[in-house]
DNA sequence: TTGTACGCGTTATCAA
DNA sequence: TTGATAACGCGTACAA
């Protein structure tokens, strides 16, 4: 292993100038720069991190904390984590992956140790005992809306997601809409977002929680329809129901989006699966974790220098794509039934 | 921040001797031994990761490199990721994530920063420049079959996936078997390995590579219905064929299995969703990360005894899970036709 | 502009 | 059984 001492000694130089001219934190003469270069060229040197890392109280690794068991998001769970190293990377730091499985000690291990200088939770909720261990550490949480003092935390904003679906939907004319919403989660905050933005919008609307089960999303389907027959258009926020919910409309006759629109809040991955391909509302997966990265970056920057991180909450724009299950009430088929 | 120094004095002893405490590296009396660790549960003492990697040597951190881009495979990808994780924790060993974008610099930067001990690649082949460079440091490639020496490899055994479907199909009595491969993707060892099996076990079959589409199946079905009418199985290496294939079957009048048995060679997460749930042949996904630790943790131990590590290529045996979709010939609803 | 000297927290070695 | 002391490799305040 070459260490500074050896390029110092072939540079006939001190170990400390060579450390400068690396770290560029002193003006040095041209001609000591280049001895100092071609020494570190000739002999090959490379900083050992684990000395580094000690002289300098900075490990420059984040943790990373990953769900162990995400049934059906492995997509969504592999998106952050990657947006989250990259990030991570263009900040000079690297990523360190911890399993949930290990609980609270796994995150106390790694805080108390130093072996990482800051954490990003993925599955952490405000009262979660690694919550707490985290106070002590700097941290971002994502997932999460909420803003547990002490920490930083980057979500999706659910309402806005819900706001931008009754946009679409009024911006094309729609005047009757139902929400087929996901009884096992959920989100309340999209709901009223898309109420709330529908009341502005005068848009009326329905609101029905459903299984995800075809049997479940038929019997709403089937209420919705005689409870509201001039209903146009459709946003379904449960997954499951997606499927069925475009199998009955074709077996009932109905063809999008020339008869109903439908606009799905789901991964765009999903979206697009479907026929029709979905015009579908989702949260920017990747900004997820460069967001996350770049929160806790700046809480480390500031306590560096020895200042108070401040407490920051980022929420998400969602994104809308227009696909081909949307359509203008004008060109509807049939005429709306009111 | 607590110190070992903080430790002893407290304790009334020397460092060295609070070291030895905790790593019970040596014989120590007992009265000494509850003093010190009182002093450390007083103080609240935990040992810091970086000093203690710098003095010995080793960082008890592995790499692992993922590929930034896996369309399709992230499930399969995260259960890799998490099984190395996991595994890695039993050894004592934490995860660096490396996104392979980063290309040959950053498993350079590394290695040779002697931040991680070794380096698991999940994406690497023989030939690649990265692997070229994990030459010197110990390294298991995850996903290789060859065995480029100076490294360990950790992969699927294909062909045993081939024989255990030739095994499953002629043992419940089919003669002759319709093999669908992937035209894009051939796997030629599970092919070699289906064939000498159905060779060894008197079973006649076609071999017909296809593409992902429905179009492409539908004319390979047809083919090999009209060359081989009395084809009463079909092993399907081709993950985007099986849903057509199922179609396929049920629009000519064929249930499965009554009228065809259906082999997948696919995760068993793609098998239990079609209809009927389809028997299927995988690779177990989650042992190729533990397989993979292991063998580098071997490597690693060796290194450290300065024994030469020796270069060892896994295997992975195929399981078959049996479901809906294969079923004895004595039970066809049809006569076998010959 | 450059060099000296010390600290970081742990472990190994040698001495007691 | 225990204790001093010297690395480990780098960063940086301080001195020159």
């Amino acid at each position: 292993m070459v260490t500074l001492a050896d390029v110092a000694r072939r540079a006939g130089v001190s170990s400390s100038t060579v450390s400068y001219v690396l770290s560029g934190k002193r003006t040095i003469s041209e001609e000591t720069r280049r001895r100092v270069e071609r020494a570190v060229a000739e002999l090959g040197y490379h900083p050992h991190a684990r000395a580094r890392a000690l002289a300098a109280r900075r490990s420059y690794i984040l943790a990373l904390v990953v769900p162990l068991r995400v049934g059906g998001y492995e997509p969504v769970m592999m998106e952050v984590v990657t947006s989250v190293t990259v990030a991570a990377r263009q900040y000079g730091y690297d990523v360190l992956l911890i399993t949930n499985d290990e609980g609270p000690e796994g995150l106390r291990r790694v805080a108390v140790s130093g072996l990482a200088d800051g954490v990003v939770l993925m599955d952490g909720a405000p009262g979660d005992e690694r919550v707490e261990l985290l106070r002590d550490t700097q941290a971002v949480l994502i997932g999460v809306s909420g803003d547990p003092r002490g920490l930083s935390c980057v979500d999706h904003d659910f309402a806005a997601a819900g706001a931008v679906c009754a946009d679409h939907l009024a911006d094309l004319g729609h005047a009757e809409v139902a929400f087929i919403a996901d009884a096992a989660a959920p989100h309340d905050r999209t709901l009223a977002g898309f109420r709330d933005r529908a009341r502005e919008r005068g848009l009326r609307f329905v609101h029905r929680p459903c299984d995800r089960t075809y049997e479940s999303t038929a019997g709403t389907f089937t209420r919705i329809m005689a409870d509201r027959p001039g209903t146009t258009a459709f946003v379904v926020q449960n997954e499951g129901a997606i499927g069925p919910l475009l199998g009955l409309l074709r077996t009932s006759g109905r063809t999008v989006p020339e008869d109903a629109s439908v606009v799905a809040l789901c991964p765009d991955r999903v979206a697009g699966r479907h026929t029709p391909r979905l015009t579908s509302v989702a949260g920017p997966t990747a900004d997820l974790g460069r967001v996350a990265v770049e929160l806790l970056v700046r809480r480390l920057t500031a306590a560096a220098r020895g200042e108070e991180p401040v407490d920051e909450l980022v929420l998400l724009d969602p994104v809308l794509t227009v696909r081909e299950s949307t359509g203008p009430v004008d060109g509807m088929r049939f005429a709306v039934q009111t």
